[in-house]
DNA sequence: GTGAAAGCGCTAACAT
DNA sequence: ATGTTAGCGCTTTCAC
């Protein structure tokens, strides 16, 4: 490759060099139809040799797609992330599209710039925690599908997300099952779907199985590892009795497993935890955590796949998709200890 | 905010509902000089009520700027690139620049026609073995820096790196103090600088101490947990009298421990593990993992701020930062056990 | 202070 | 099969 002049090769260049119009190139190098093969080689070879890249600004301009789509994470020190966006960009590559993480902090202008912007052909929101970007992103007809997460009672919008409460349930029966009966909950944000609906869950359940959670046992607190540590400990001070506690992801499970090392609580002999997710953390021997796996990679290709079926055909009804949850026994649920 | 159509609103738009020219209104939202105030107010106002942003493909089209930064990341189950990834976002925030995280996985055809088809004013590359896309950005002009690893040899290009030889040195003389003769080490791929001189550097450490490491007791693998935990049994199969192991970063380690685990070998009693990084999982009473400390928020600050002040003058020359690393103490070292 | 017009690099419709 | 031309939405230069 022999790069020519320092600033950027066009099309136009290429032409010019192999002899033919500047809209050959652009038909040559798309395959399109109505270019001799010889032409098409010859632009292809020129093109090649000064390293020519179509340029995605005058693409997208002029035909209004950029083929990337925007993908909203936020904590991405949340290992939970690493395994949705895997399989997401993999599925994205397989049709063609580009995926673009936008991290969503808590500046998010410069994110919001970008997805309103027109760079993107459509957005995953896995990360969203309130209805503005949703709401913004159907206002402007911009193709978006909800991962994880939706948005409360918003069932009509195009949707990828575990069955929290087929999961929760779950738990509630094991851990009624082994006899518990003083019961911490540890959710997430309210916000949240994956915090609200999975602590009503197990609520529920218990309460059908006629087990009361006190309120001073329950916190809502951020889906991180220092915000489950320290809700666990809170829990154990104010409830001594508690013996066991449900963690709404296994980020809060694992700051609760680090909170019973520091309280001298014994897991699972003293103390029975449970998570939600089955990141892959959960299953080293330093962990060894019981939780409820959701199949990341799953929910992450079919929310993928739908959203880029609406991108090609925006009269795609929205959908939304549930799925299903197993319940994984390792070795931080046990009886409580007798008294 | 009303959408009046189904289409993207422009310039144009505003323009006639504020009845101003379409360049007036460029001008205005840009806070140029040579706009009147009053106009400049119902410009923005008529703008903000249609919901107007400015599309970047126009734009950049224009001025041949994007105000985008590609971060090339890897490996995105390795927390390490979440700690290097959040100071970098947030520092570009302060300076007007997007950060886009473009994933480096096996097929890179599509992030590489993003690198080159003028969608970033320049490129972060943290998760780059091969000289390939290094190479490719020098010839194309386009500026780039590395972080954390660099190119083998290429010391004149721009780079933000940890002090890997001092880091090693600092565990090789940990190591030998403890009275350790029988070390194992679980180093990186060779073509990454964090693995190669990791594992020179700690080699030469223990060579001027007149500990030699026997070959067998050395794995070069991927930076993952699993790998670290395979090459961890390898070595102590082979090599049982092996007591302690040196990896080149905290995965491997964390694999390392588990590794140790399943073979029954108490840590630190029976078997030394030391990482490098000292991500955050690192300090988990799980792990509670002895490291060599890498300041990763101020490794990616600077890598950031160099970046970009060679983006806004190209004229500057590469730097090459190489950050000060510190021994972290914690549990998973001690002296051998006695025969 | 503002408008008119050119041009960025590409695709697509039309002409040959 | 290929060339010509218009136009995507923006910034910028040049008139006024």
């Amino acid at each position: 490759m022999r790069i020519l002049s320092c600033v950027t090769v066009t099309s136009i260049d290429v032409a010019k060099l192999a002899g033919v119009s500047q809209a050959t190139v652009s038909r040559a190098l798309r395959d399109q139809r109505g270019t001799s093969e010889s032409t098409r080689q010859r632009v292809r070879a020129i093109a090649r040799e000064l390293g020519y890249v179509p340029q995605q600004s005058g693409r997208s301009l002029s035909t209004s797609k950029t083929r990337r789509i925007g993908i909203v994470v936020g904590e991405l020190t949340n290992p939970f992330y690493a395994a949705l966006v895997d399989p997401i960009v993999h599925e994205l590559g397989k049709r063609g599209y580009l995926g673009v993480l936008l991290y969503n902090d808590d500046a998010h202008e410069p994110t919001d710039a970008a997805i309103f912007d027109g760079s993107f052909d459509g957005v995953l929101l896995a990360a969203v925690s309130d209805n503005r970007l949703p709401q913004e992103l159907e206002q402007r007809g911009i193709p978006y599908c909800m991962l994880n997460r939706e948005i409360q009672g918003r069932r009509e919008i195009s949707a990828s997300v575990p069955d929290n409460l087929r999961g929760s349930e779950l738990v509630a029966g094991l851990l009624a099952n082994l006899g518990h009966t003083e019961i911490g909950v540890i959710s997430g944000p309210t916000s949240t779907t994956t915090g609200s609906e999975r602590l009503r869950g197990f609520r529920d359940s218990l309460a059908r199985r006629n087990i009361a959670v006190h309120p001073e046992s329950i916190r809502k607190v951020p889906f991180t590892i220092e915000d489950g540590c320290r809700a666990a400990r809170e829990i154990l001070g104010a409830r001594p009795n508690v013996t066991a506690l449900f963690c709404a992801n296994d980020l809060l499970a694992i700051g609760a497993l680090e909170a019973a090392a520091l309280e001298m609580r014994p897991v699972p002999q003293s103390l029975t935890i449970v998570g939600f997710d089955n990141i892959s953390l959960a299953r080293l021997r330093a962990f060894n955590l019981t939780t409820v796996a959701v199949d990341l990679s799953v929910l992450a290709r079919q929310a993928t796949m739908h959203l880029l079926d609406r991108v090609d055909d925006p009269s795609i009804e929205p959908l939304r998709i549930v799925h299903d949850v197993q319940l994984i026994l390792r070795g931080t649920h046990s009886a409580p200890p007798l008294r």
